[in-house]
DNA sequence: GTAGGGTTAG
C-alpha cells in the first residue's frame, strides 16, 4: 500500500507518459495478494543495502524472496550500476523474466553513466516502447559526451517533451560551451522553468559574459538560492567581489553555498584576510569550504597554516588530502606530497592527477609516467583531467610513444576530444615534434577554441613552417575568429621564421586597426628578431629604441641574436652587457656572448668571460638531451658514460664522424663553440648530449621514421652543422627540440634555416 | 527503482 502511495506521488508530479506506466503498474498489483506488503518490505530491503554498497547482501535477499516484482529486480539493477557494477546489472536485465518500462529506462541510464554510448543507443533502439524519461536519458547521454548533433536529433524527435527535455537540450549546449546556439533555442521559448533560467545564465558565466549574465538574472520570473549563487560566483570569480559582495549582501537567501562561493572568491583573488573572516562568520562549514580555506592558504604558501586547518578539520575527505597534496606539489615539497598520498585513506582519480602532476611540475617527469602506469594497475580508471595530465607529461618530456598510447586509450574510452583534453592532445603532439599529428588532430577536435587555434599556430611557427603557420591564420580569419594578442605573436613569429620581412611589417602596423590587438612587449620583441634575422640590424635597433616600453632580457635578446649571425659584435655586447644587469644568473647569455666573441677571433674576450662567469659564480645548468624508444625515455649528458650501449654509441659516432669528414664536414672544436655544455677538452664536443642521442636513435629506431630528441638548452652550433650532416648521410630525418623551439632535419637542410 | 540548474580538489 504504502508502495501505491508512493507511486502515486511521484506520478504526480512527473510527465503524463510516466503516469500511464504507474496506472498499469497498479493493476498488476492488484492481482496480487497479501504479501504485497511484504514483497514492498524485502525490496526496501534490497534499495537499502544496495545503497550503502552491501551488494551481496541485497543479492542474499534477492534470492531469498519467495516472490518477485519487477520492483525487485529493478532495485538489483540500479543498486548495480550506483555501485558501478555495470556487467551485473546487465546480467541481471537479461535474466529478468518480464521488463517493464522503467527497468529498460534504468539499464538505459546504466549505459549512459558509463558512457557506453553505442550500447545504450542500440539498447534505446531495441526498446519496445519509450516513454519521455527514456527520451531524455538518450538525450544526456549525448549531451555529456559532446555529440550535439545527435543530442539534437533525438530531441526533434522526443514525442512529447517535458520541461526536462527542453533543459536537457539547453543544458546540453550551455555544457558543451555552444552559448550562441543555447541562447537561440532560450529565446525561441518563454516559458521556461527556474532551473533554465538559472542554467542559460551559468552558460554566460562560463563564458564569462557577466554583463549577459546579469540580462538573464534580472530578467528572470522569480530567483532562487541556485540564481543568486550562480550570480555571486560569477562576479567572485571573475574577480568581481565588489559586485559579489553588494549581492551576497542583498541576497534573501544565504545557504553553504553562497558562504562557500565568497570564501573561495576570497581566496581566487588573493584576499587570504577576507577569505578567513568570511570563513570563521559562516554559520555551519562543510568540507568544501575548509578545503577552498585551505587552497587559500597553500597559494599563498603558507603551507604551515594550511596543514594546521587540515588537522583540525573533522570532516576531512578526499579532497582535502588532494588539495593538501597539490599544495605540497607546488611549493616545491615533492616529498610531502608524496608521503601525504601515500598515507591517505582513500585514492580518487584526483589524488593521481595530483601527484602526478605535482611530480611533473617539480620536474620528475619519468616518475610521473611511472605512476600512470601505478595509476592503471590500482584500478583507477582514466578521466578528462587524468588523461589532459598525462597528455601535458607527455608533452613536457616529449614522450611521443606514450603520448599516443594515452590518446589510443582517450579514443577508446570514448571522450569527446572537446577543449580542453583535445587542446591538450593538440600541445602534446606539437611539444613532441610531431606536426603532421598534431594537425590531425586539430582538425579532429570536436570543438576548436582560440586556444585551439593558437596552439596550432605557434606550433607551426616553433617547427619553423611560417607558410603553414599563416595558412592557420588565414584560415581563423575566414572563420571569423577574433584574434588576441597570442595570436598575433605566433603571426609575427611565424613570418619570422619564414622570412617574409614585408608581411610582418605589415602585421605588427595593422595589428591594432585591422584585429583589435593592442601591440605589446612580446610584439616588439618578435618584429626586432624578424628584422634583426633579415640582417635589418640597424631598423631592428631603432625600433627598439623607440617603443614605448623599456626593453627587456627578451627584447635585448633578439638583438644578441641578431647580432650573432650577421657577426656585429658591437651591438651584441652592448645587448649582452644589458642582459647581464636583468638577469645576472642568465647562464646561456654569457654563453651567446663568448660565441660571438669566439666567431670574431676574440678569444682574449672568450677567456674574460669565461672568468667573470667563475667569479659570478654562475652555475651553467647541465646539458642533457633525451630520446624515447619502444616507450623508455633514455638520457645523455655530455660524455655520458653511464649508458648501457655506450660502446656501440662511441663506435658509431666514431664511424659518422669518418664520413662527415669525406662530405667536407669540419668540426667547428676550434671555435670553442660551446655553447651550452661546458667541456674539459674539445674533442668532448664530438659527445654533445644530443649527438650521443641521435647516434643512440639512429641505431635504434627502425629506418623510416623520423628520430625525435629532446634537449633541456640551446642546441650548439656545431651540433646543428653536425646533425644536418647526419641527415643526409644516414638518410633519416631528426627532429631535435632544444629550449626555445624545434630543427626538422633532412638532407643536409634543416628548417630552422640556420637562424634560432 | 529511471531524465534537469549552483560551491571545493586536477
Amino acid at each position: 500500500m504504502r508502495n501505491r502511495l508512493r507511486l502515486v506521488h511521484t506520478s504526480s508530479i512527473r510527465s503524463c507518459a510516466c503516469k500511464n506506466l504507474n496506472v498499469k503498474k497498479e493493476g498488476k498489483m492488484k492481482t496480487f495478494s497479501i504479501t504485497d506488503g511484504e514483497v514492498v518490505k524485502w525490496n526496501m530491503g534490497i534499495s537499502e543495502h544496495m545503497r550503502s554498497g552491501r551488494l551481496e547482501s541485497a543479492r542474499r535477499l534477492f534470492e531469498a524472496m519467495p516472490r518477485r516484482t519487477s520492483v525487485s529486480w529493478n532495485a538489483m539493477i540500479s543498486g548495480y550500476l550506483m555501485n558501478e557494477r555495470f556487467g551485473d546489472a546487465r546480467q541481471m536485465f537479461d535474466a529478468m523474466p518480464e521488463r517493464d518500462l522503467v527497468s529498460w529506462n534504468i539499464t538505459l541510464s546504466g549505459y549512459v553513466k558509463n558512457r557506453k554510448l553505442g550500447d545504450a543507443r542500440k539498447l534505446f533502439d531495441e526498446m519496445p516502447e519509450k516513454d519521455v524519461v527514456s527520451w531524455n536519458t538518450m538525450l544526456s547521454g549525448y549531451s555529456q559526451s559532446g555529440f550535439l548533433d545527435e543530442a539534437r536529433e533525438i530531441f526533434d524527435r522526443t514525442p512529447r517533451k517535458n520541461s526536462i527535455s527542453w533543459n536537457g537540450m539547453l543544458a546540453a549546449y550551455v555544457q558543451n560551451g555552444r552559448i550562441e546556439l543555447a541562447r537561440k533555442l532560450f529565446e525561441s521559448k518563454f516559458d521556461w522553468e527556474k532551473v533554465s533560467w538559472n542554467a542559460m545564465m551559468a552558460g554566460y558565466v562560463r563564458k564569462q559574459r557577466l554583463v549577459d549574465a546579469r540580462m538573464v538574472f534580472n530578467r528572470m520570473p522569480e530567483r532562487d538560492e541556485v540564481s543568486w549563487n550562480t550570480m555571486i560566483t560569477g562576479y567572485a570569480q571573475n574577480g568581481n567581489m565588489l559586485e559579489a559582495q553588494k549581492l551576497f549582501q542583498e541576497s534573501p537567501i544565504r545557504d553553504v553555498f553562497t558562504w562557500t562561493a565568497m570564501v573561495s572568491g576570497y581566496v581566487q583573488n588573493g584576499m587570504l584576510v577576507e577569505a578567513r573572516k568570511t570563513f570563521d562568520e559562516m554559520p555551519q562549514k562543510t568540507a568544501v569550504s575548509w578545503n577552498a580555506m585551505i587552497k587559500g592558504y597553500t597559494l599563498c604558501k603558507k603551507m604551515d597554516m594550511a596543514k594546521e586547518l587540515f588537522d583540525a578539520m573533522s570532516c576531512r575527505n578526499t579532497s582535502s588530502w588532494n588539495t593538501m597534496i597539490t599544495g605540497y606539489a607546488q611549493n616545491g615539497d615533492i616529498d610531502r606530497a608524496r608521503s601525504m598520498f601515500n598515507e591517505m585513506p582513500q585514492r580518487d582519480s584526483i589524488s593521481w592527477a595530483a601527484i602526478i602532476a605535482g611530480y611533473a611540475q617539480c620536474g620528475y617527469s619519468e616518475e610521473a609516467l611511472h605512476l600512470f602506469i601505478e595509476m592503471k594497475r590500482d584500478g583507477e580508471r582514466m578521466n578528462r583531467s587524468t588523461f589532459t595530465c598525462a597528455l601535458s607529461t607527455c608533452a613536457d618530456i616529449a614522450a611521443l610513444e606514450f603520448g599516443k598510447q594515452v590518446h589510443g586509450r582517450l579514443v577508446k574510452a570514448g571522450y569527446e576530444m572537446g577543449c580542453y583534453v583535445g587542446n591538450a592532445l593538440l600541445a602534446m603532439y606539437c611539444k613532441c615534434g610531431s606536426i603532421e599529428e598534431a594537425y590531425d588532430a586539430f582538425e579532429g577536435l570536436s570543438e576548436k577554441d582560440l586556444v585551439s587555434w593558437n596552439t596550432m599556430l605557434m606550433g607551426y611557427a616553433k617547427h619553423g613552417f611560417g607558410r603553414e603557420a599563416l595558412k592557420v591564420f588565414d584560415l581563423m580569419r575566414m572563420k571569423n575568429i577574433k584574434p588576441d594578442d597570442v595570436t598575433m605573436v605566433g603571426v609575427l613569429s611565424a613570418c619570422s621564421h619564414a622570412g617574409l620581412v614585408d608581411r610582418g611589417t605589415e602585421y605588427f602596423h595593422s595589428m591594432e586597426r585591422e584585429y583589435g590587438v593592442i601591440v605589446n612587449h612580446q610584439h616588439y620583441t618578435c618584429m626586432i628578431d624578424l628584422l634583426g634575422r633579415a640582417g635589418r640590424l640597424e631598423e631592428a635597433e631603432a625600433l627598439m629604441r623607440s617603443m614605448p616600453f623599456e626593453p627587456d632580457a627578451a627584447t635585448w635578446g633578439a638583438l644578441l641574436g641578431a647580432s650573432r649571425i650577421h657577426g656585429n659584435t658591437k651591438l651584441g655586447e652592448e645587448a649582452a652587457e644589458r642582459i647581464f644587469e636583468m638577469e645576472p644568473d642568465n647562464s646561456g647569455m654569457y654563453v651567446l656572448l663568448s660565441n660571438l666573441y669566439a666567431a670574431s677571433g676574440r678569444w682574449g674576450d672568450v677567456k674574460r668571460m669565461r672568468g667573470t662567469m667563475w667569479d659570478k659564480g654562475v652555475k651553467k645548468v647541465p646539458g642533457y638531451s633525451w630520446i624515447e624508444v619502444k616507450n623508455k625515455v633514455h638520457t645523455f649528458s655530455v660524455g655520458d658514460s653511464a649508458h648501457p650501449d655506450k660502446e656501440r654509441i662511441y663506435a658509431f659516432l666514431e664511424e659518422l664522424d669518418q664520413r662527415m669528414k669525406k662530405e667536407g664536414y669540419v668540426s667547428a672544436t676550434k671555435m670553442v663553440l660551446h655553447d651550452v655544455e661546458e667541456e674539459e677538452k674539445e674533442h668532448m664536443l664530438k659527445y654533445h648530449s644530443e649527438k650521443l642521442a641521435v647516434a643512440f636513435g639512429i641505431l635504434n629506431v627502425p629506418p623510416g621514421r623520423p628520430i625525435r630528441v629532446i634537449k633541456n638548452l640551446r642546441v650548439c652550433e656545431d651540433c646543428h652543422n653536425a646533425i644536418k650532416c647526419i641527415s643526409k648521410i644516414a638518410g633519416r630525418t631528426i627532429i631535435l627540440r632544444d629550449s626555445t623551439r624545434f630543427h626538422h632535419f633532412n638532407r643536409g637542410l634543416c628548417s630552422c634555416g640556420d637562424y634560432w
